[in-house]
RNA sequence: GCCGAAGUGGCGGAAUUGGCAGACGCACUUGACUCAAAAUCAAGCGGGUUUACGCUCGUGCCGGUUCGAGUCCGGCCUUCGGCACCA
């Protein structure tokens, strides 16, 4: 029995308590069936869901309902990327401990996702910042210090003055720090890196392995990693005895050489400025393009400055005396840090030889035209044409040219070809309190040991000042600090330093399939049982951090024997933002709808169902409170109709024969099954839950029409369109479907553990169909035909359809195209 | 500049392989129920034109292919996103 009125606060918190008192959601390896692993990011406790977090969650949610309906065993967890900064600055700004903030907003924040009914094993929760799980990010730490790929280097790196810490370039967005929106600085520091670009090409390369990600997020990733081919060689400096390597992707342009570029940190800079007159000048210069921020140095608007150094380097192919610059347009970080200089085929070096008036050569001629330098008012660039005024290459087509130049470059021993990437290794230490520390002891007779590992986790001292400024509140901790060195027990001291949050986030979808292992990050049988994820959904700001760190991670821990894959997320979802009024939810445009306000108002189910209604997954989401309130009547509408039939449904006429409806009935089977097929179609192969959505209502206003139509319902078909509509609704309105189930279906078991229905082909077949009929193209009636009617059938019946057989004139005919099932088209002559 | 995505009623969005543009919902209008309102149930709902059957225009713009184009091709425009002195 059920009530009369839908209330959804009631049966929400009866079937969650349910849930959990049955373990509806736990579970276990099962070689029987197919596994599939669907996973949400998870989220940064801040104390409280906002939409975008029950957009995440509802999509997941159907996701993973919908495949253990089908069969699969899925893993479907929740965790915490509970290290970071806010909950440090709550420290700061209101004196909480970090550790009693984040779990306060965990606790909060994991209430409210119960809320939402989303069907997690909580057992396999996962909390980055608990010793049980950072103690593995510090093992994972000492395994790539181990292979090689962490190491300490002193380098110019990214500082924001407003978090007090380095960031990793991934980090740094239009100049600022991607966090607090402050303009980033450059210092000099000795740093702990990984070294992501060791697996570059890989990176790379394996994108194309990865046809379930959006093309949009490989293109980033693909531009972030920014593969080039091109050759390194150098330049002669005989007045000081040094070579200047360059590197070029334009070897084809090599004669038009004109001048050689320093960037102002290069090292030669220094030694080419002993008995230099010009020493002074020159220095100043380096100092003042050095203090220049990154958005002033890199913005393409800014002005190219040089400084001509008064030497010379002799080119290698001509002879020629080649003058030496310095600019603050050549970046020391990415290829040699040096540049040659050819006007006449580079946008940049044309302004800069404009304004010093230094020459230019052309020495590509584009197909069929010569270019004379004083018709040019651009640089030529196209990669394109024949090489002109390059002695034995001359007349050569620029590829073939290009190829020459580099092999002969290679046979005089002064250069090779090279590969160059704009990605850069990923900083990971910290200067902050809130992360994993480092695992690293210095000693004054062994220098960097690392922790032996069975003394992991190196746990957070809590006896810290967390404003310590520039340094890491850990150095103002003497009992962590002061320690000894494991290898020969003298006196030694803490790295000081935690490890960037995007570390701990790399790892944490391989330890939920094995959270509570305490011998190992998770064991091999059960990771490799479950990896890789199968569906992962996330917002598109991770498209380059969290899963480019990701993958780089997997790779090293395959590389490492510990994992069978390569790649950690098999599919990508990205989710679209949640907006209101055409801007995104944020407090200082007062435009936030709280899930929980929401929640009250209506449930739980409404606010899923609006969620994954109102827009495709991967589309922005403009909210709307009518929106909702539609929504809410349809569920509404759907208990109505169940509560109508509710006495017809008790009779429990589970079997039936078809044949035996009338049409009103066969017209509502037909619809059921055609449903059936369509709301499967679009979760599994399209992820388009909205038009899912749309045929359960047409469904359901089927099944109102069917009301009207038939004075003696048929029991058995209300009760196969009843179930079946329950079941198609369960994912993504598990509380109401649950309810209903119990009250008129079956008292025993959970809706959620039912087998997904299976569309009956003969009950979608129909007897007649209507065709359009079209003359020249444009619609010119319609021709109610037998479904299955062939082309010259078609052609008959359009031929003799009075509409047509009064205005057309049957002489003028061209053709009559017939697509059977879909129209027939009259070509006619004019 | 390079790369990617998108542009359809008053609004959110459908149209899956080139085959009836606008499914479904919101808003709006009307009818039933009601003393009345809300809720509910039922019906209508792109523009122009017509008493009506119809006719006609219509998927950012201009062309093309085709019996037929929202969908394919060429050329633009606009919006959003990424990369950008990367040599």
């Amino acid at each position: 029995m059920i009530q009369e009125k839908y209330n959804p606060h009631e049966i929400e918190a009866k079937w969650q308590q349910y849930w959990e008192d049955n373990k509806t959601f736990k579970t276990e390896m099962d070689s029987r069936r197919p596994k599939s692993y669907v996973l949400e990011m998870f989220p940064y406790p801040s104390g409280n869901l906002h939409m975008g977090h029950v957009r995440n969650y509802s999509i997941g949610d159907v996701v993973a309902r919908f495949r253990t309906m089908n069969g699969y065993n899925v893993l479907h967890p929740m965790g915490w990327d509970s290290f970071g900064m806010p909950a440090e600055n709550a420290a700061i700004k209101h004196g909480i401990p970090p550790k009693k903030w984040t779990m306060e907003n965990i606790a909060n924040m994991t209430r409210q996702q119960k809320r939402l009914g989303l069907s997690y094993d909580w057992d396999r929760e996962v909390t980055t910042c608990k010793p049980d799980y950072y103690k593995w990010t510090q093992w994972f730490f000492e395994l790539f210090y181990k292979r090689g790929l962490a190491v300490k280097k002193k380098s110019a790196v990214n500082w924001c003055n407003t978090c007090n810490t380095v960031l990793a370039n991934e980090q740094v967005i239009d100049g600022k720090c991607w966090r607090c929106d402050h303009e980033v600085v450059k210092k000099d520091l000795e740093q702990w890196f990984f070294k992501i670009t060791d697996y570059a090409d890989e990176l790379l390369k394996d994108l194309d392995l990865l046809e379930g990600w959006p093309e949009r997020v490989k293109t980033m990733q693909r531009n972030w990693i920014g593969r080039s081919e091109g050759l390194e060689f150098s330049f002669d400096f005989p007045e000081i005895g040094e070579r200047i390597p360059v590197y070029t992707t334009r070897p084809d342009t090599i004669y038009g050489v004109t001048y050689v570029v320093l960037a102002a940190e290069h090292p030669l800079v220094e030694k080419l400025c002993v008995n230099n007159p010009k020493a002074e000048e020159i220095k100043a210069f380096c100092e003042r393009v050095r203090n220049q921020s990154d958005i002033e140095r890199t913005s393409s608007e800014s002005e190219k400055e040089g400084l001509f150094t008064g030497c010379y380097c002799i080119h290698p192919l001509t002879g020629r005396k080649v003058q030496i610059w310095i600019t603050n347009y050549v970046l020391y970080d990415y290829g040699t840090g040096a540049v040659m200089g050819v006007p006449t085929h580079d946008a940049r070096d044309w302004m800069f030889a404009d304004k010093y008036g230094l020459d230019k050569i052309v020495v590509i001629n584009p197909k069929d035209k010569e270019l004379k330098l004083e018709d040019m008012t651009d640089a030529y660039e196209e990669k394109e044409g024949v090489l002109v005024n390059s002695g034995e290459f001359s007349g050569m087509e620029l590829h073939e040219g290009m190829e020459a130049i580099k092999d002969k470059i290679e046979a005089m021993g002064i250069g090779q070809r090279r590969v160059n990437y704009r990605l850069r290794d990923w900083l990971i230490s910290r200067q902050r309190y809130w992360g994993a520390p480092i695992p690293v002891i210095y000693c004054p007779d062994c220098g960097e040991v690392l922790v032996p590992e069975d003394q992991l986790p190196v746990m957070l001292p809590e006896d810290v000042k967390f404003d310590a400024g520039a340094v890491s509140p850990l150095a103002t901790s003497e009992s962590f600090v002061n320690c000894t060195c494991p290898k020969c027990g003298k006196p030694a001291k803490r790295e000081t330093d935690t490890m960037d949050t995007f570390l701990c986030s790399s790892w944490y979808y391989l330890r939920y399939t094995d959270p509570k292992n305490a011998d190992a990050p998770f064991g091999k049988a059960k990771v490799n049982y479950w990896s890789p994820v199968d569906q992962y959904i996330g917002g598109i700001e991770h498209a380059i951090l969290h899963l480019l760190y990701s993958r780089f991670f997997m790779k090293v821990l395959h590389d490492a024997g510990l994992v069978d894959y390569k790649e950690p997320f098999t599919n990508l979802l990205t989710q679209g933002m949640v907006i209101k009024d055409g801007a995104k939810m944020s407090k200082s445009l007062g435009n936030v709808v709280s899930p929980e306000e929401i929640i009250g108002k209506y449930g739980a189910d409404t606010a899923r169902l609006f969620i994954m209604f109102a827009a495709p997954p991967e589309r922005e989401l403009e909210w709307s409170d009518q929106g909702v309130e539609g929504s809410f009547r349809f569920l509404g509408r759907v208990w109505r109709i169940v509560y109508h039939y509710q006495d017809v449904l008790a009779q429990k006429v589970t079997q039936y024969d078809p044949a035996e409806l009338d049409e009103a009935g066969k017209n509502l089977r037909r619809v059921l099954h055609t449903s059936i097929k369509k709301v499967t179609d679009d979760i599994e192969q399209r992820f388009n839950f909205n038009t899912a959505i749309s045929a359960m209502m047409e469904l359901v206003n089927a099944l109102y029409a069917y009301k009207e139509a038939a004075k003696e319902p048929h029991a058995g078909l209300i009760y196969e369109t009843v179930a079946n509509l329950l079941k198609l609704l369960s994912p993504f309105v598990p509380h109401i479907t649950e309810e209903l189930w119990h009250g008129v279906i079956s008292e025993e078991g959970s809706i959620h553990e039912e087998k997904w229905p299976k569309a009956d082909a003969d009950a979608m077949k129909v007897d007649r169909i209507e065709i359009a009929l079209q003359v020249n193209g444009k619609l010119r009636g319609r021709l109610v035909v037998p479904a299955d009617a062939g082309k010259d059938e078609l052609e008959k019946l359009a031929l003799a359809e009075p509409h047509i057989a009064e205005t057309v004139d049957t002489d003028k005919i061209v053709k009559v195209v017939c697509v059977p099932g879909r129209l027939v088209n009259i070509v006619v002559k004019p």
